[in-house]
Order: structure tokens, then sequence, then C-alpha cells
DNA sequence: CTAAACCCTATACCCAGGTATAAGGTCAAG
DNA sequence: CTTGACCTTATACCTGGGTATAGGGTTTAG
């Protein structure tokens, strides 16, 4: 057991590409793993525990620029709670504000949907849609874009 | 009035850069506006009608290959209730697919910040984080990732 | 010995929605 | 007649997270 594997082994292990191991690797995002006499990549436990380190983190939806601050810490040892918990709770604190911005996005659509849906029900269908009257006749270099 | 404007002035107006003007004649967003004799673009009221369309209907986060298909229904005369009605319905569905996703997220990250909250509270702050021991012994690989 | 199945590097490309830069032409004021 | 604020084109660059392709070397089975 813990043998060395090749690249390929452990795309497949992993479920990436072989790609995505090279990339990750130009970027920082792994350390460059040991080589045989003739040139081929070998990861050993440690390289693999790492990857399903950022394959986990990836999969709760932080960026590889997040997962590479976390790697700092887990390479200090210092992957304390405390370090964990603030990442986890700006990340939470992050998608609260994404959320928040496509529900206001979706509230400014739906009266719109409104609109064209008391023309159609007056039997008007095909009618010029008051709604586009809305959008061609507001100012939006005077709103806040 | 109605007077022909130069692009900075059009870009002044609808808060837009120039080379952003460019960038939509290129992508054919707009058509080609008349130009000077000196090879100036000179817009008139009919651009800038659309460009108040394609702003408005953009700040409502549609894209601009979505702004392109609905400005085909514009210029066909055809943009009529239904067309807006069923291109709005879509977009709405869209954003709760998307909401959706981030809530899915969200209920995800939640229960490992409490889980690093009860290792705080228990006063062990830098102790290995069980959240994180739950991140790298968990097998990605055999997910549906 | 050869063919398949691996591996390597370097480079370019993809998406969206622009932004930046270079290198030049035009127009009005002073 | 020159300066500065405009305008033109073409081209390259940016973000994020990879994917694709070209052109090689290696290893293993038959």
């Amino acid at each position: 057991m813990s043998a060395l594997l090749q690249i390929g082994e452990v795309a497949r292990r992993l479920n990436l590409s072989v790609q995505t191991l090279y990339f990750y690797e130009r970027i920082g995002l792994i350390p460059a793993p040991q080589r045989s006499t003739s040139g081929y990549r070998l990861f050993d436990t440690r390289d693999l525990e790492r990857l399903r380190f950022i394959t986990r983190v990836k999969a709760l939806g932080l960026s590889l620029d997040e997962i590479k601050e976390m790697l700092v810490l887990y390479d200090g040892e210092s992957l304390t709670c405390e370090a964990i918990h603030a990442k986890l709770v700006s990340k939470v604190q992050d998608l609260d504000r994404k959320i928040q911005r496509l529900q206001a996005l979706r509230d400014e659509l739906t009266p719109l949907i409104h609109q064209c849906q008391t023309y159609l029900d007056a039997s008007r269908p095909s009618q010029d849609c008051a709604a586009l009257q809305d959008l061609t006749t507001t100012n939006p270099e005077v709103s806040e874009a």
C-alpha cells in the first residue's frame, strides 16, 4: 500500500483530468511531485491527501484562490478551527450576498411578467408590450445602473 | 433637438465607455451608425433608443446574447407581449435555479461552521479541526462530486 | 520489433464582457 | 501653426478554470 502513483492513476482516482493536474501544479495549488528516472511524475500519499482536500473544498464552492489561502494554513500546520471557521463564515456571507443580488433581480423582473400577463389576459396578445415601453422610455443613464 | 451625436457624447449620456460602444458594434449588438465626412460615427435618435433598450435590459441581468435575441424581435417589429413574457419567464426560472444552487451550497457549509463552533466553545480553539478531518478523509472521488 | 497506452513540454484556445494600448487622423481655440 | 481634445483602426490583454493540440519520449505486451 501507499504506493507511488502515476498521474493518470491519480486522475482516475480523483475524477480529474490529467491536464487539470498539470494545471494545478502550474498555478502552484500542488507542489511538484517526485519524478521517476524517466521523468514521470510520481504522487505519494501526502500528494493524494492534499488533492483530496482540494477537491473536497472545491466541491463546497470555494474558488481555487480561496483554496490556495486555506492550503497556506494547511502547510503551516496552522489550519486551526478558528481559521477554518473564519473562512467558512466569510464564504457563507459571500453566498448570502450573491443570493440577495439574484433575488433582487428576480423581484424586478416579476412585476414586468405580471404586466405582460395583464395584456395577454386582455386578449391583445400581439400588441406592443407595455413592459417594453417601460424599458425603452426609462432613462438608465440617470439611474444608479 | 434630435441632433446627431458623436460617440463620446453617447458614451457620456448612457454611462458607457467609448470602447464598449465599439465592442457592441463589433459583436453586432448595434448596427453601424452613420459617419461624418471625416469618418466619425454619428448616432441618431433611433440608435440612442436602441442603446437605452440595451442598457435597461442589461440592468435586468440578461446576457448580451439574450439581449441580441430580444433585439431580433425588436427589429422585426414582432416584440410582442408573448415574446417578452416568454423571455422573462425563462429568465426568472434561470434565476431560481441559480438561487437554489447557492442555497444548497450554503446549506452544506452551515453545519461545518457549527461543528467548528462546537470545538471553539470547548476551549480547544487551536486543535485540528474536526471539520477539516471530514474534508480530508471523505472520498470525493466516490461521491457525486 | 512494433503497437498501444502511457507520459512529457509548450502553446494556444474557450467562455463573457469588456479594457488597454499603439499609432495615427480631425477639429477648434488661441 | 500648434496644442489638446476628440475620433479612427487594429490588436492584445484580463479573469477563472480549465481544455485542446502538436510534437515528442517511455514502457509493456505480444
